[in-house]
RNA sequence: GGUCCCGUAGUUCAAUGGAUAGAACGGAAGUUUCCUAAACUUUAAAUAUAGGUUCGAUUCCUAUCGGGACCA
């Protein structure tokens, strides 16, 4: 049990011993870490509890700390300042639990259980590479995959691909139109980027195609409708339903070189999946679904033909669930994959990492569910994140403002690369190690910048602003490990010692101040990681992770560890940098970010 | 038109209703015969506005102003 829970039992009991008459609830005790600028390391706030127990602060606090006191052995001595009750813990608890944790590789994880949840990811639409906004969802979705995995949770990492529709039509056509057969083998270039740029050019002919029929005396609307391009664009999805095996062959083809390309990209970023679905294989599911919904007669259908659903009573509206001439919308595929992803793992929670501006589907898509009585309507649970822009707004493909997470990757590479060097630290690495280290701390940059804010947020990226390498960033984090494995190095101590290496000699050995603020950060390592993962929110691991580096830097600089004051300091020393490194990398790891031994 | 989200230092971000609102970048001033200065120390600088609830509000409620998303 972690101190502050302790904490908070032991102020349980003491108020059930003292006022045995008022009952009161644990959560309602709040156990703080004290301020700085007050004598003490945790804080019991004493407010709540005045008025039901009628009793004016000091006095409480004195009861309460008395009895505590005398009852645990916890605590040293505690202050009762206005209203709050400052406990300073015994160093002995702080050596002690330094001693019993400081091997310990999986300090912070929960016992397995064999709750089931699968996380969504990445989903990317088929017909353009990804972009700077997928990345943000990708190293979410890992990163919580993770955290809940080491909380204990089975967890399948899932990813969704959108396969088909005209989005990917848009591109055979342009394909089919302007490329003269060329392939990803015979132009050189990644085969998502160039599935891409035929999208693009279907929207530039298009555009060109609309404007012409204007000139020619068109309504917009009406041009927009009947450019031949678009019309071949809807004619080849028409193909596409009905099984016309040319098209079909066509569709496999590029989207082969899609997944080739993500592929390469996916390998970069470190990322992986358990389980890959394809909506052409789900949306046929959906259709079934909304049939079964027909007969139980949760849905309905309108004289066009057409099938919907009535969420008026749930506040919200009508909704469309396949149009009158039978074919599917997003949702009806999004039901079939949501059953189908039950039936292959029995899930007790599905996560669906979806940026915010789905808000309002993923609502309408549990709300459905539940209605049609599908067993994970009430696991599913939205990861909704804020979108990535540019400082001008959205990035738009139209307008060519879109950052490509490609090339976003090389340049944040380039930068390490150009920063390493400069600072004259290449020595003593071979030219393999050096692209080795310039991948570490580019891509752990990159996913560190997109992980560090709270998921919900929305977030401005300024391209022409590099991505920082100082201050707030995976490379300071980097750097305090790197730091510390030096010197574990010069004193020939492994990375992971095992305990036998020191002798527990240690007593009340008078901790200094930066001794046990690092204990005591390090102590709160589980509570950090349980609570991102019950907020889904990799962002408070970052936090920590970057305070955690913080306080050895200021450390470092404060006192030697090798040329401690006695030996037993530098014992202590070195269990207290160990077990530093050891939750940097545990937390990062989390993050898919890798520390290096050496920069 | 309807629903929802967001406004915190110059900038990017923190702060389960709790003590004097924390960091980072940028600004100013310092630190290298000493374990890696990608670091450390000091310093100036912010809760959009007006009400309300509360012992206590950046946090909850209402209105206003600004920004954004979604649904017809």
């Amino acid at each position: 049990m972690t101190l502050a829970s302790q904490i908070k039992h032991a102020a349980l009991d003491a108020f059930k011993h003292l006022f045995p008459d008022a009952s009161i609830d644990i959560a309602t005790i709040l156990v703080n870490q004290t301020k700085p600028e007050f004598a003490g390391d945790y804080t019991i706030v004493l407010f709540p509890f005045l008025k039901l127990l009628k009793q004016r602060p000091d006095a409480l606090g004195k009861q309460l700390g008395d009895y505590m006191l005398e009852k645990t052995a916890l605590f040293s001595e505690y202050q009762v300042v206005s209203g709050f009750l400052n406990f300073s813990v015994r160093e002995g608890y702080w050596v002690s639990f330094l001693m019993n944790h400081f091997t310990d590789v999986h300090f912070g994880e929960k016992a397995k259980t064999d709750f089931r949840v699968m996380v969504e990811y990445s989903s990317p639409n088929t017909n353009k590479p990804l972009h700077f906004g997928h990345l943000r969802n990708i190293f979410l979705g890992w990163a919580i995959a993770d955290i809940l995995k080491a909380t204990g949770r089975q967890v399948v990492k899932a990813n969704l691909i959108n396969d088909r529709g005209i989005h990917i039509c848009k591109s055979m056509v342009a394909w089919q139109r302007y490329a003269n057969g060329a392939t990803p083998e015979s132009t050189g270039i990644k085969g998502d980027h160039l599935v891409g740029d035929y999208y693009v050019k279907f929207n530039d002919v298009y555009k060109l195609e609309v404007a012409e029929l204007i000139a020619r005396g068109k309504g917009e609307k009406t041009a927009e409708k009947e450019a031949p391009i678009m019309k071949e664009a809807h004619e080849l999805l028409r193909r596409w339903e009905a099984g016309d095996q040319d098209v079909r062959d066509l569709w496999q083809m590029m989207n082969g070189w899609v997944y080739k390309g993500f592929d390469v990209t996916y390998k970069r970023l470190g990322v992986s999946f358990d389980k890959v679905y394809h909506e052409s294989d789900t949306y046929l599911l959906g259709k079934k679904i909304v049939e079964e919904g027909l007969d139980k007669g949760v849905l309905y259908k309108k004289d066009d033909g057409s099938v919907w659903v009535d969420l008026k009573d749930d506040g919200l509206d009508e909704k469309l669930l396949l149009r009158g001439d039978g074919t599917s919308v997003y949702m009806t595929q999004d039901l079939g994959t949501a059953r189908l992803k039950y039936d292959d793992f029995k899930l007790n929670q599905s996560v669906y990492v979806i940026a915010d501006e789905q808000n309002y589907h993923i609502q309408v898509l549990k709300l459905i569910m539940k209605k049609l009585g599908e067993p994970c309507s009430d696991g599913i649970y939205h990861l909704s994140y804020g979108m990535v822009e540019l400082p001008t707004g959205r990035m738009k493909s139209r307008e060519g403002t879109v950052v490509d997470a490609d090339d976003m990757i090389s340049e944040m590479v380039r930068l390490a690369q150009e920063q390493t060097e400069n600072s004259g630290k290449t020595e003593g690495f071979t030219p393999e190690e050096l692209v080795k280290l310039y991948e570490t701390i580019g891509m752990g940059a990159l996913k560190f910048y997109l992980l560090r804010v709270d998921p919900k947020k929305k977030m401005i990226f300024d391209p022409k602003e590099s991505i920082d390498l100082h201050g707030y960033t995976a490379t300071f984090i980097q750097y305090a490990h790197a730091r510390i494995c030096s010197i574990l190095r010069k004193e020939n101590v492994a990375l992971m010692p095992g305990p036998a290496h020191f002798q527990s000699f240690f007593q009340e050995t008078g901790l200094l101040p930066m001794e046990k603020s690092i204990i005591l950060a390090l102590e709160q390592y589980p509570v950090i990681l349980s609570d991102s993962a019950d907020e889904f929110n990799p962002s408070s691991v970052c936090n920590y992770s970057f305070q955690l580096a913080q306080l050895f830097n200021t450390f470092y600089d404060l006192h030697s560890i090798s040329k401690a004051e006695s030996e037993e300091k530098k014992q202590l020393r070195l269990m207290i940098i160990i077990m530093t490194a050891s939750v940097l990398r545990h937390a990062m790891h989390l993050m898919g970010i890798k520390l290096p031994e050496k920069m």
